[in-house]
DNA sequence: TTTAGGAGATGACAAATGTCATACCATTTG
DNA sequence: CAAATGGTATGACATTTGTCATCTCCTAAA
């Protein structure tokens, strides 16, 4: 028997759930919480395996209260629900170690996405992985043809990006020190930068 | 009913994997493919709704097959089965649109988690999902105290990985620009760190 | 062949940066 | 109360950095 725990501010909400999942023989909702707060209360007394929640409510949101309830000792597994796609929010609940991510409009499959959480497997909308990808995999958002980057430079970037002075880049590329000089300036003017520093930050943040 | 195409060159792994699944009432396994080749030339005509596939195959491997298959139009939920962490093959997998990851061992849960998949949910083991926020961004592999870093440093920092000069970051904190100049010398000092690049650069690299 | 243009280099210069010694002041601590 | 402490600030200094004008080669195009 799994038993749940259901936490959103809307009463019409948690109520639906509370139907929906009760409905199942081998799920049992334990206790329903209309607040973050009033969750993290429940959770050490109620115990649950899972824990269903909303990820925007009003007061405590969801990622704060699921991160208090964990710090808390509670081995519950956290499923998020949402009505909105928000790569913040999806972000922040992979990090602090939520088991599931689901829209609530396919809460048809509710039960089996408890089941599975409960089982240790994580769960997440399909529409919640198309957008990992994207994120995980951020590279090639920067085309250095556009901005007239030759290789030479390129290279000149990477070594910046690596924390080198221009006397090193010179030492590894062969170059005079001026040289370089000159070079990464042109980079900054081509990419309406100022210094090297910001040029590191361009690379991590565009090209990395 | 749910229909499963089963894929693993070792017909052990496979038969027994047909067995668990069978053994579900809302459950049908509709063909069983030896090899990933296989697997492409079957998927058409069984037209399955879950394919359950192995990652690591001889020939052709799970991850072209299941590309082969979804660009030919199928419309299955490819849940893939490891026996293996690997972080490219987790990578590729999200890649191309898989809708489950999860750990061989545990496969007691298999059952729920084709039914997550086959209602649009995506599942992934529990440590492979531990793995993502790493992949994601790779935060907190820093630990500030280490280095007696404080809050107010820490702000430096950031507004440093910013692309901040001196004075920019001076006015931002209220601080004269000798102060923060100061600050950012301790920081490199702590960090073992020459200049406010490298400091950029291992903001990026360690901390975010 | 002549020429235009790119890559590399120089030197000069101002600005920004990093280091250091020192000082001020409000706290905590003895 | 006095001393130690931590945060903030200065001034001086050496280096590094970014910009510019200019120069030399070398090559490819006219």
């Amino acid at each position: 028997m799994i038993s749940v725990m259901i936490v959103d501010d809307d009463p019409f909400v948690s109520g639906s759930l509370k139907i929906i999942l009760d409905n199942e023989p081998d799920i049992e909702v334990k206790a329903v919480a209309n607040s973050g707060e009033e969750a993290v209360k429940l959770a050490p007394e109620v115990a649950p395996d899972v824990i269903v929640m909303d990820i925007r409510m009003d007061g405590m949101n969801g990622t704060e209260a699921a991160q208090k309830i964990l710090e808390n000792g509670s081995k519950a597994a956290v499923l998020f629900l949402t009505t909105f796609l928000d790569d913040e929010y999806i972000n922040k609940a992979l990090k602090i170690g939520a088991m599931g991510y689901i829209i609530k409009q396919d809460c048809g499959s509710l039960p089996s996405s408890v089941r599975a959480v409960a089982s240790g497997q994580a769960v997440f909308g399909g529409k919640v992985v198309e957008k990992l990808p994207d994120l995980l995999n951020r590279k090639e958002r920067f085309d250095p043809s556009e901005f007239d980057i030759t290789p030479k430079e390129l290279e000149v970037i990477e070594l910046v990006a690596d924390g080198l002075s221009n006397k090193e880049i010179a030492e590894k590329m062969f170059l005079g020190e001026g040289t370089v000089r000159n070079m990464v300036s042109s980079i900054l003017t081509k990419l309406d930068l100022r210094d090297r520093t910001q040029l590191a930050c361009f690379y991590y943040q565009k090209m990395v």
